[in-house]
DNA sequence: CCTAAGTCCTGAGTGC
DNA sequence: TGCACTCAGGACTTAG
């Protein structure tokens, strides 16, 4: 499912409903399915007696602090939580609370992550030291700094863009989105950006992903929140999705090609080379 | 048959 | 030739 904006409507969610420094984990169980990236399971019994503390998000990944470890969850495609009161199918991660609810982890495609860090040194990860700059979090996501870093890439700026190494948080719909909304193509070429498009860009991207975490993210297929809700900002999608409808703003055929594998959608009209 | 919100791995290619 | 690096494509998987 997520993006920036989708994690970051999971983790104000599991927030509200998780009483922090009175919740302890009491046990944790799995399903018999492997998810993409999992660590030792015997990891998994120090879970239990830890407090849940409070709940981070760095780039896509959800990060729970708990007493002396931090469960870190990447939701892959079709990850979702939620406090259970079932068992569906694809539930793949169960962490019984002493409150009596069921922090349940469901995933059909299994693409999801997670590791077990110790809390000391858990942003020694090697998932986490190789992450760019956080588009809502990071001051140092200016266009002084982007223009640099893409000074001698040739690579298309719509993969650029969703390229975690450099800038997290942006997927395939929101680059698509953000590029719409900053006039550029998606097929330029990273270094041929000028200051000023960096500065388009970046407000673009900026307040595509804020206008989408306030609106609870995308739903296109399978989203959920952790309530069991869809998100709102799929509405608000000007190219995503939308190959052969008319731009709204020129009236041109929005159109779709792979880039690197990804859907991408664009109007040629608004979106010059 | 096709497609889908993401990332990791491999192998080919380039430049020093 | 070797090394370091970049990049494209495939792989992982289930559902609609």
């Amino acid at each position: 499912m997520p993006e920036l904006p989708e994690v970051e409507t999971v983790k104000r969610g599991l927030s509200r409903v998780i009483d922090f420094n009175s919740t302890t984990i009491v046990n944790v169980e799995l399903s018999d399915k492997p998810l993409r990236v999992f660590p030792d399971k015997k990891l998994l019994l120090k879970l239990s007696g830890q407090k849940i503390r409070l709940i981070v998000r760095k780039a896509k990944y959800l990060l729970f602090h708990l007493d002396d470890w931090v469960l870190l969850s990447h939701l892959g495609m079709t990850g979702s939580w939620r406090m259970a009161k079932d068992q569906q199918k694809h539930d793949h991660i169960k962490i019984y609370l002493s409150d009596g609810r069921v922090l349940t982890y469901q995933d059909p495609r299994r693409f999801g992550m997670f590791d077990i860090l110790n809390i000391k040194n858990w942003e020694e990860s090697p998932m986490l030291t190789k992450l760019g700059l956080d588009p809502v979090l990071d001051s140092t996501f200016r266009a002084e700094n982007l223009l640099q870093i893409f000074k001698k890439s040739h690579v298309p700026i719509k993969v650029s863009l969703m390229n975690q190494k450099y800038i997290v948080g942006v997927g395939n719909i929101y680059a698509s989105e953000a590029l719409y909304l900053a006039g550029i193509h998606p097929l330029r070429a990273s270094c041929s950006l000028l200051i000023e498009e960096w500065r388009l860009l970046i407000e673009a991207v900026r307040h595509v992903l804020f206008e989408a975490i306030f609106l609870g993210g995308s739903t296109i297929q399978s989203y959920k929140n952790s309530s069991g809700e869809s998100g709102g900002h799929q509405s608000l999608h000007f190219v995503y999705g939308k190959s052969g409808l008319p731009c709204v703003y020129c009236k041109k055929t929005i159109e779709n090609q792979a880039i690197v594998g990804r859907n991408s959608f664009w109007c040629s009209s608004c979106q010059e080379m």
